[in-house]
DNA sequence: AAAGTTCCCAACCGCCTAGTC
DNA sequence: TGACTAGGCGGTTGGGAACTT
């Protein structure tokens, strides 16, 4: 794909390229070839250098951007998991567009992948919503609705990977706070989360959450706007991973009128809002990486 | 089947920071 | 200290595939 500026070189670029003609627009196989065999041998870093003796007539920076987002060989391609999206919208409500920093937590994923998926998928629905992406209306709905069913979605795909979660895990209980119509917290039944260490920070989170929330969720009765405020408060407080992990809803219909400011009608067109396991906006088979989330949640 | 529209994502740009001289 | 260079980052673009009319 040719860009408009293909035409305009920078100083950089003409110190790089020395004279030379520089290609520019999509890679060649012979040109990945050239980049791929010349870093196997020499190594990546000071890119201006390899791409001269690798005989490429191309920017360095352009071919560590084709290194680092299309040849190096740990790079996964394919649709995001569920494991993948919630990690995505978790860091992404803690750290926004940092995109290289979400990265870090997502193996094999790109800060370039990951910016577009933001860009297309994300954006994409907050605008059918008709709100903005950075709304406090569009993050609640992505904390109490979509993060909760892809964790969903993550625990019914390691339930049916494996018939017996592993025993460390399958104690944990998760308590949060749901809010009913009437603006009344009430207390869901424990939720049994499959695949999450039990010793890691959400017992004590669920601890500090309840004694944050006036001593405990089922005695008090709090406004939603209260509810979201404290949610917030407690959520910000978290770690990445716990987060992730740890927030759970009862049902959409007791939380969004209550807490996240939806009403069911809002978001029941949703089409790709599909929790039954198929194709849905989430996209992804993402059946077989409950190994790698535990592992993630030991970040 | 053709034309129009939307979506996806690879690749670019400009800016910033760190390192070197 | 300031100029220069390399590398890294977030934002943006546009070609082509996929989908719709």
């Amino acid at each position: 794909m040719m860009m408009g500026h293909q035409h305009e070189v920078s100083s950089e670029e003409e110190t790089a390229a020395a004279g030379d003609e520089l290609r520019r627009g999509p890679w060649t196989v012979e040109e990945d070839l050239l980049l791929v065999n010349y870093i196997a041998a020499h190594g990546e870093g000071r890119w201006n250098a390899l791409a001269r003796c690798a005989g490429l007539k191309r920017t360095g920076k352009s071919c560590r951007l084709r290194w680092l987002n299309y040849l190096r060989p740990d790079v996964r391609r394919g649709n995001m998991t569920a494991e993948e999206q919630l990690m995505i919208l978790e860091l992404h409500g803690r750290w926004g567009n940092r995109w290289s920093k979400i990265a870090q937590h997502l193996p094999g994923r790109t800060d370039n992948e990951i910016k577009n998926y933001w860009r297309t998928r994300v954006q994409k629905h907050a605008k059918h919503l008709n709100c903005d992406v950075n709304s406090q209306q569009f993050k609640d709905l992505m904390r109490f609705l979509w993060m909760p069913r892809l964790l969903e979605r993550i625990q019914r795909n390691q339930s049916s990977s494996s018939s017996s979660p592993p025993s460390s895990c399958s104690d944990l209980e998760i308590s949060c706070v749901t809010v009913d119509a009437g603006g009344v917290a009430c207390q869901p039944p424990p939720l049994a989360m499959a695949g999450v260490d039990t010793s890691n920070g959400c017992s004590m989170w669920r601890q500090q959450n309840q004694a944050q929330m006036g001593g405990g969720v089922a005695a008090a009765t709090v406004t939603p706007a209260a509810a979201r405020q404290d949610a917030h408060k407690v959520f910000d407080q978290m770690p990445a991973a716990e987060t992730a992990a740890c927030w759970w809803s009862e049902t959409e219909s007791t939380l969004l009128p209550g807490v996240a400011g939806f009403y069911e009608d809002e978001v029941a067109f949703l089409p790709e809002f599909d929790v039954s396991g198929g194709e849905s906006m989430w996209g992804g088979a993402g059946g077989d990486d409950a190994s790698w989330y535990t592992q993630m949640l030991g970040l």
